[in-house]
DNA sequence: ACTCTACGTTAA
DNA sequence: TAACGTAGAGTC
């Protein structure tokens, strides 16, 4: 690449030195240079010369040429596992359209807090008479603040520095010329904090029944080991493992990375953060001890970084983590499993907007690794992928513990209405809670209210308003008027129902409380569990709730979308879905996907040891295709229904699709910026005539953040680089106009194939 | 992280 | 007032 100056961040992990500087590229490196070397630089007064990263490479002087110093030397282009990791910033950068910043702050592992971690001691190294002299001297010198140290020493031979620095107000100078002259001697000791054996402590260990080693079945055994002799035979072909739930994924996993350790490679395992509890760390705990290694939001920056350090030094060989555990920088990483592959915490809500799938490929990729993924219910994307061969498709589809699927029934809420029961439950339901609480069974009951967004339905008929053009769920506005939030369509609210002429066509409003309620006045015998944002304020009570139940502390468990995730419950019999429908029409093109994903997933908790168990889905929609092929659990012809529809209206996997947020502190400024781009794209995609299509703008669903207005434009192409190229001209049509201050306020986001709505 | 600077303290 | 110490700013 072309270019006079080059950006660099220089590699000091202060805050305050955590942005680019730029740098003259001296004639002889021209050639040599590119985003993601690592140069020698001279840095600050001192121009001491310190190690830096190249993110960009430039024509433009941001920074008065005359005070720009040139770049030292260039790093021997070794590839060292950092510069993996910028190629890598990089490649986000380019992808999902993010501050080079941003994307370098997601991967390079957390270096920050390092003095926390590093126990600084001083040590006092003459005799106490010859540091009594000493401190006589200092004293004649003025020198209090050596003076206060020797004193303090004198007493207590060793002290922490940070006691020192902190309380006694000595300087780090000070102590350094101390050591200098033999009074003392500062020792760093490194401890590490192995977060597995904190949390797997004592006999949860040795005690059996949390599962321990089983023999694999023949469908489990032949999918590993299908699996290793292609990774043998130096194949690194993606696979996707679509097992039923209870069918044992967790132990091809474990299997699958004990054959990559043999061979003595690391793994790293993504699971959505939900997921990440005691049971399941434990499980990997007793196959690999402290070989394994966790990294979640509740670790400090500085066990973090012990995490990295630990896996560098290859004193792990797995990690198990959300999202950002892709990150682990192992010198010889062999596999990446994803559990959960469709969950939709995998896609970053925060630049950049990265998911971890695709991004665990581009790792596995420069690693000479590969990636698993896993699911009951895999995303449209992956078996898309799946079929068309990109993917190596594996099948479970037997239960481990020999226990049948459950009997699902479907239960029409307009027939009720009809019969004239008004109760959130149906009588079906009603009747089958009170049979399981006889029997000392334990229930389920799961309120799928996850991005609720207001939608009108009508309770005698099931009709939902629907945008016209967009297949997707009106929202209602505060002013009364139904918007769609991809195109901007908009349409009055109505009073009847034009479907069916009812009156009672309205939004739906019912909480986990007030089921709580219902519950205790139908069964007052009954303990109840509720688990939703309100009782889980910590990580903690959430932990407790669920191991609570599934100790059988209560009768019945009412929750969000968290209770289907992860814990097992061997006593459950009875899973009731109270609303299918308030996942079914969020205004978002993936809504009967995810509901098809949360029904399966709930009736899967029913009936895991051997017992039989029972679901009932209470819907307004009993003949709605996520409903019907749900209920009979039936992925296969979900799959190709959905598709169809993907299709036919160019959303993923079908197409791809670029979300564009404007925000502005001006409503009018930020709707006229919001239509000159999607002008400026339509001209030059209609002169290219490569059936890119526009759709918008719209203000989006939150309008107004902190009185900043926000519209989206919604841009659809069957191939992700044509849209590439749009953000990368969106993105130097926007800096041009900023340059000229023609925007202040403006900003502008990208998100690839969204899995939020806005 | 390191250096420089401006300001504060302190003992003569 | 020098000499020492310290807090804060800036680093292309």
């Amino acid at each position: 690449m072309e270019g006079k100056y080059a950006n660099i961040i220089i590699d000091i992990s202060h805050e305050k030195v955590d942005r680019p500087f730029q740098y003259v590229i001296p004639p002889e490196l021209r050639s040599g240079l590119e985003v993601g070397t690592c140069v020698a630089v001279p840095f600050g007064a001192g121009n001491h010369l310190r190690k830096g990263y190249v993110i960009e490479i430039t024509d433009r002087a941001e920074f008065a040429p005359e005070k720009l110093k040139s770049i030292a030397y260039a790093e021997e282009k070794d590839v060292t596992a950092q510069d993996n990791y910028i190629r890598l910033a990089a490649w986000m950068k380019e992808q999902y359209g993010s501050t080079m910043i941003a994307a370098l702050k997601t991967v390079l592992p957390a270096k920050q807090k390092i003095k926390k971690v590093e126990k600084k001691v001083c040590e006092l190294l003459l005799t106490k008479e010859n540091a009594k002299a000493f401190l006589e001297e200092c004293r004649a010198k003025k020198q209090v603040a050596k003076a206060r140290v020797l004193d303090e020493l004198i007493k207590e031979s060793e002290i922490p520095v940070p006691i020192l620095t902190g309380k006694l107000h000595v300087s780090m100078k000070t102590l350094e010329s101390l050591e200098k002259q033999g009074a003392l001697r500062i020792t760093i000791e490194s401890s590490y904090r192995n977060p597995v054996e904190f949390m797997a402590n004592k006999e949860d260990v040795r005690n059996e029944s949390y599962g321990t080693k089983k023999e694999l079945s023949e469908e489990q055994r032949f999918v590993c080991g299908d699996i290793m002799s292609s990774y043998d035979a130096g194949i690194r072909t993606t696979c996707l493992i679509h097992g039923i739930t209870g069918s044992g994924k967790t132990e091809v996993y474990l299997k699958l990375i004990e054959e990559i350790v043999r061979r003595g490679k690391q793994a790293i395992v993504l699971i959505p953060e939900i997921a990440l509890t005691y049971q399941t760390v434990l499980r990997f705990y007793k196959c690999f001890g402290s070989r394994v290694s966790v990294m979640n939001s509740t670790l400090s920056k500085g066990e973090k970084y012990d995490q990295c350090e630990r896996a560098k030094k290859k004193e792990i060989d797995v990690i198990i983590g959300p999202r950002s555990a892709l990150f682990t920088p192992f010198p010889d990483l062999g596999l990446i499993i994803i559990d959960e592959e469709h969950e939709s915490t995998y896609k970053s809500e925060v630049m950049p907007k990265y998911h971890a799938r695709e991004t665990a490929i581009k790792i596995a990729s420069m690693h000479g690794a590969f990636v698993v993924l896993g699911s009951a219910t895999p995303s449209l994307e992956s078996y898309n992928r799946a079929k068309k061969g990109e993917y190596k498709l594996y099948e479970l589809k037997k239960r481990q513990a020999g226990g049948e699927l459950p009997t699902v029934y479907t239960v029409d809420l307009r027939e009720e209405l009809k019969g004239g029961n008004r109760s959130i439950f149906s009588r079906r339901l009603h009747g089958l809670i009170g049979g399981r609480l006889e029997a000392g069974e334990q229930t389920i009951l799961f309120l799928n209210r996850r991005g609720y967004a207001g939608f009108i339905s009508c309770r005698a008929c099931g009709h939902v308003m629907k945008c016209p053009h967009c297949d997707v769920s009106l929202s209602e506005h505060r002013n009364g008027k139904l918007v769609c939030h991809y195109c901007g369509h908009e349409e009055p609210s109505v009073k009847l129902c034009p479907s069916c002429g009812s009156k009672y066509i309205l939004g739906f409003r019912a909480g986990t409380q007030q089921i709580e309620e219902v519950l205790h006045r139908e069964f007052p015998a009954a303990r109840v569990l509720r688990m939703d944002a309100d009782t889980t304020r910590t990580k903690d009570s959430y932990e407790e709730i669920l191991s609570g139940f599934a100790n059988g502390e209560a009768d019945i468990l009412v929750g969000t979308q968290m209770i289907v995730k992860g814990h097992d419950f061997p006593d459950v019999t009875l899973v009731g879905i109270l609303a299918a429908d308030l996942s079914l029409h969020v205004n978002d093109y993936r809504a009967g996907e995810r509901t098809f994903q949360l029904l399966t997933q709930a009736a899967g908790r029913a009936g895991r040891s051997g017992k039989p168990g029972e679901v009932v889905i209470q819907t307004y929609d009993p003949e709605h295709y996520s409903i019907v092929h749900a209920a009979s659990q039936d992925y296969q012809s979900f799959y190709e229904e959905e598709m169809f529809y993907r299709d036919i209206l160019h959303y993923p996997p079908a197409s791809h699709m670029m979300a564009v947020l404007i925000a502005s502190s001006g409503e009018e400024t930020g709707l006229e910026l919001a239509k000159v781009i999607g002008e400026l794209v339509r001209e030059k995609r209609k002169a290219a005539d490569d059936g890119t299509n526009v759709i918008g703008p719209a203000p989006a669903s939150v309008g107004r953040v902190n009185d900043i207005y926000r519209y989206m434009l919604y841009i659809k192409n069957a191939e992700y680089y044509k849209l590439v190229e749009i953000k990368n001209m969106l993105e130097t049509y926007i800096g041009e106009r900023k340059k000229r201050e023609e925007l202040k306020t403006e900003t502008v986001q990208f998100d690839f194939d969204p899995m939020s709505s806005y």
